[in-house]
DNA sequence: CACTTTTTCTATAGATCTATAGATTTCGGC
DNA sequence: GCCGAAATCTATAGATCTATAGAAAAAGTG
């Protein structure tokens, strides 16, 4: 019957009982034993969802980035300025982790447990991801928002590795302030740690 | 320091096989089988070396953190400025990550699938390496070299997640060049990204 | 060389786990 | 109510994997 609290069909509530279950414990760790208790069916029956268990990772990894790609594509083409599209890139990102997406830690993290051939399309999506990315970064440089000595890949690449690594924890102690960490990473990617002699704002300081 | 071309002892040897079989499939991943290969005797034979498989877990991750912490330990006492010890303290741990320690990426992606009881002293080093760190940022703001405003919490978080993702990236690709990675990450956490109409320009000159 | 200790091997019990086949139930439309 | 399709179940083959036991080989010692 169909549950019309959650729109979602039963095939991508498959995708979510595996993602919660991969996230919990890791590719090799789950069982499809454990996938169908989370949906509530025996073992053999979560062969009418996936092909294979390892076809089942490929589906959740491809879940947990394609939205989160779709997003950042929506938000690098806004004409905001450059702040405004980090803090949206960041405040996407971890928001992300907290309340949506264990499919996305699941690409994180297991998606190198997928033979070749079964990830080049995530490998595209992450390529246009972290282009957009950089795209921005020297869209930021070229407007003067940006020190022009800045490695645009370089940064994309940290603003990525700094989400993820401020997402794992926010996902493992859930009374942390998310926007707190937002706000802090913000700053700290903007401004850095560092004291400066002269109290220069200038820009729009947000 | 330890000379991993040559370690002393059969057990420590045992201990790098497994790390490396693990750093490569992950814990579940892989098997004693896979170890046993890789230290050239029968899959048994582990057993002389491990009571069992999440002990030899265990006995990697122990390996991994253990030596790491104690180098910070001696970086966070030194009285050199703050801007120096920051600059050791991302260095060691990539320098790590690219030539030493894979017991150190074991220790950081697998170490929670230990139940509980075999984590203590695990947990008690990494929060030791925190705390450290979270000292010398304070140690840093109260010098004046850092904002006032600054969150030495954050501040020692941001820096082992950011210094974790490089050290991923590196690890995956060859290529790239550590100490560039290394002075770049030191200067975006002092001086962030941002054009700065100041004409601050100082130190980082070696 | 004889004896002990350390290290490795072989063989296997017992517990998984993945995937398939075919039977059975549930459901939507007529 | 009946039928075909969708969804689930049961049962199991076959391939792992962990851990143990006891034999055998190597290495150390007098």
């Amino acid at each position: 019957m169909l549950d019309r609290k959650n729109p979602r069909t039963k095939q991508q509530r498959a995708v979510l009982a595996a993602a919660s279950v991969f996230a919990e414990k890791g590719y090799h760790g789950a069982s499809t034993r454990d996938i169908a208790e989370r949906m509530g069916i025996q073992q053999g029956s979560i062969y009418y969802y996936f092909k294979s268990k390892e076809d089942a990772l490929a589906d959740v990894c491809l879940f947990g980035i394609e939205d989160y790609v779709s997003h950042m594509e929506t938000t690098a083409v806004s004409d905001q300025p450059f702040e405004t599209k980090l803090l949206a890139t960041i405040t996407s990102h971890l928001t992300s982790y907290r309340e949506r997406n264990e499919a996305l830690r699941v690409h994180n993290t297991e998606r190198l447990y997928l033979p070749k051939e079964k990830r080049t399309n995530l490998k595209a999506l992450g390529s246009r991801y972290r282009q957009l990315l950089e795209e921005m970064f020297e869209k930021g440089i070229a407007d003067g928002a940006l020190r022009p000595t800045v490695d645009a890949h370089f940064a994309a690449q940290t603003v990525i590795g700094l989400c993820n690594a401020w997402g794992d924890l926010i996902v493992r102690d859930s009374a942390l302030d998310v926007f707190d960490a937002i706000q802090k990473c913000h700053d700290l990617l903007l401004n850095g740690l560092r004291e400066r002699r002269s109290k220069n704002r200038d820009l729009s300081g947000d």
